[in-house]
DNA sequence: GTCATACAAGTAAAAGATTTCATTTAAAAA
DNA sequence: TTTTTAAATGAAATCTTTTACTTGTATGAC
């Protein structure tokens, strides 16, 4: 169906020149006579004639495509990410193709093999829950492919790299949580071996050490980014006595779930347990409480890696480099205790 | 830095054989000795080969790739619904191409003027807010690239179509909210100029007429899909002596945009003002009072529309059909008049 | 011993565009 | 008039892969 599909052939035929003459009168020619590029550009237009992109690509050896690779697409953050990096793409004339590993580190395996170098200018990566290897992207960029990774990010890979003040941010959260008086804190973290998971972990632990506060590893939880897991963790923290008093989660799924919990065994917040979390999706604003939250960058995380990306794409041999989104806490209801008497 | 990448021609040299008999060998090749066979396969795994897509698009006519066109990306409606067609198309070993319109009617073009038929298989897509005319589908499609519209679809074009049961579930939406005792309803309402959002207003109007209730022009607003719009628009009917005793919104951004004007004036949920909107997003759990809503089958609307697009790629005269998806009413805390006595 | 038939492999054209090099023509310089 | 130069165009190679067409060798049938 596609071989009505208008050519340079075509056009040469119909003006009887030949194509390398309709190629350069398609371009910035200096090297074709005025009558012909306007014939040329006239025919063009009529016929409404488009480059086949992959015989360019075959020529040029680029795509003008990128590649995004995340874990998911269905929750605010991501899909928020997607947007910045679509804008910055679709400004700098590139199109975006998106892979997703569904959390998996074996399809997120079998997506690269699957992708060819020539196939992409550069990708963007956030990895999957499962990843504690970056063989499959050291490959590939061994191969020349530049690869720029965001928000969930590998540290022994050697390349630009986005990401939020994570340590900062639960830091700051932590302490807020500590000036509001509250003595037994929790974090429902995330997976431990990922970095900006770890990070935040950091942060919440210096954040007691500094104020003279223990770390018990009864409160202290490690486990998935999900709704699911806020919900789980937190109906398991409601067994231990004595209770702790806050909560410091690791993204706002995980808080949200956390909300839940305490709904349903008749626990109330900020009152009984405080909550603070990571994200400041849009559901932190509606839910009631209002959620205190960090906010995350998403969309800027999202632009500015795709520019990084460009840069690598258009100067191969430039430094890596790590940008670090600075982290700000938004306080809501959820964490401010009711000042007593 | 892509020049490095291995291609058949390496492989040929390196064993010297033709690349033709390495092609074959690298296919389903009856034409090929085993030995020869077995080495090609060998060495092409063992330098990692991966064929160039491009000059395999241009030769075969046909990319592997399919594009999805909509208006935005960081809503949980379309992000789900593009986990669907993601989904779909891995399993079917497509990829896939994202296009965002912004709402805008110009980018649409933009997008689809700058858009080979050889660069794409076929294309999903949702039209923008702004769209009011098929012309550049139109054109595209009888270039002879496979189209198929969902949720947001235009009814002057002729292929197939993936639409929720807009006008059932508004009617039962509505019907539920009469049941309640509500006497006077008001519909926060789409574009007028898109059929998803006036087939969800003439529901709600049948729904009235049915029960011999009065549709008031007053309490029937047109505007856009966002919370703000929801916001504003409550705002509005606030100002209306008497005051509707239930809303009805085109969709769940909506209503809470509705549920913060009402929580700003005083008002509460469902007592003085019952609500009921469309989606089913996951705030609508959340947030207080949970949130009576119209399941919309995202997800599912995404891998229906994908696989009719993979009928239409693979059979190009298959007869265009539209799919509409059963809706069913999910009722919450939000528009449950408390009995009284 | 000749001819037909497999089998395995090579040759070359094709897909659509870009680009280098070569050619033609006309005008300018000698 | 002859040579040089510039402008405009064409021819052909190239990118990578697929595929129709050939060729060469060996086997079996007659």
């Amino acid at each position: 169906m596609k071989n009505q599909s208008v050519t340079i052939k075509h056009i040469a035929a119909a003006l009887n020149i030949s194509i390398s003459t309709v190629s350069r009168a398609l371009h910035d020619a200096y090297d074709v006579s005025p009558e012909t590029r306007q014939k040329v550009l006239a025919l063009a237009e009529k016929l409404d004639y488009n480059p086949n992109p992959y015989a360019v690509s075959l020529v040029k050896h680029e795509t003008k495509i990128i590649g995004v690779l995340l874990p998911e697409i269905a929750t605010p953050y991501f899909s928020t990410v997607v947007k910045g990096i679509q804008d910055v793409a679709y400004n700098a004339g590139y199109n975006v193709m998106f892979f997703i590993s569904d959390e998996s580190l074996e399809r997120e395996k079998l997506i690269l093999k699957k992708l060819s170098v020539n196939s992409l200018d550069g990708l963007l990566v956030s990895v999957s829950l499962e990843t504690n290897t970056s063989e499959h992207f050291q490959k590939l960029m061994a191969k020349g492919l530049p690869i720029v990774f965001f928000d969930r990010v590998l540290n022994d890979i050697n390349t630009s790299k986005v990401v939020q003040d994570d340590y900062k941010g639960a830091f700051n959260a932590t302490l807020h949580l500590i000036q509001q008086g509250c003595k037994r804190i929790a974090h429902l973290a995330g997976p431990k071996h990922l970095e900006n998971a770890q990070k935040r972990a950091q942060g919440y632990m210096d954040a007691l050490e500094e104020n003279n506060m223990e770390i018990k590893k009864n409160l202290l939880v490690y486990s998935g980014f999900s709704q699911e897991d806020g919900l789980r963790d937190m109906s398991k923290l409601l067994g231990l006595k004595p209770l702790p008093d806050a909560i410091f989660a690791v993204n706002d799924r995980k808080a949200i779930g956390a909300m839940i919990a305490l709904r349903r065994y008749g626990y109330k917040v900020p009152e009984h347990i405080a909550i603070v979390s990571f994200g400041n999706t849009p559901v932190s604003e509606v839910i009631t409480p209002t959620l205190s939250t960090v906010e995350q960058a998403a969309y800027e995380i999202g632009a500015k890696s795709c520019q990084l990306l460009f840069d690598h794409i258009k100067t191969p041999d430039t430094a890596p480099q790590t940008v670090v989104m600075p982290s700000k806490l938004v306080i809501r209801e959820s964490s401010v205790k009711p000042k007593i008497g």
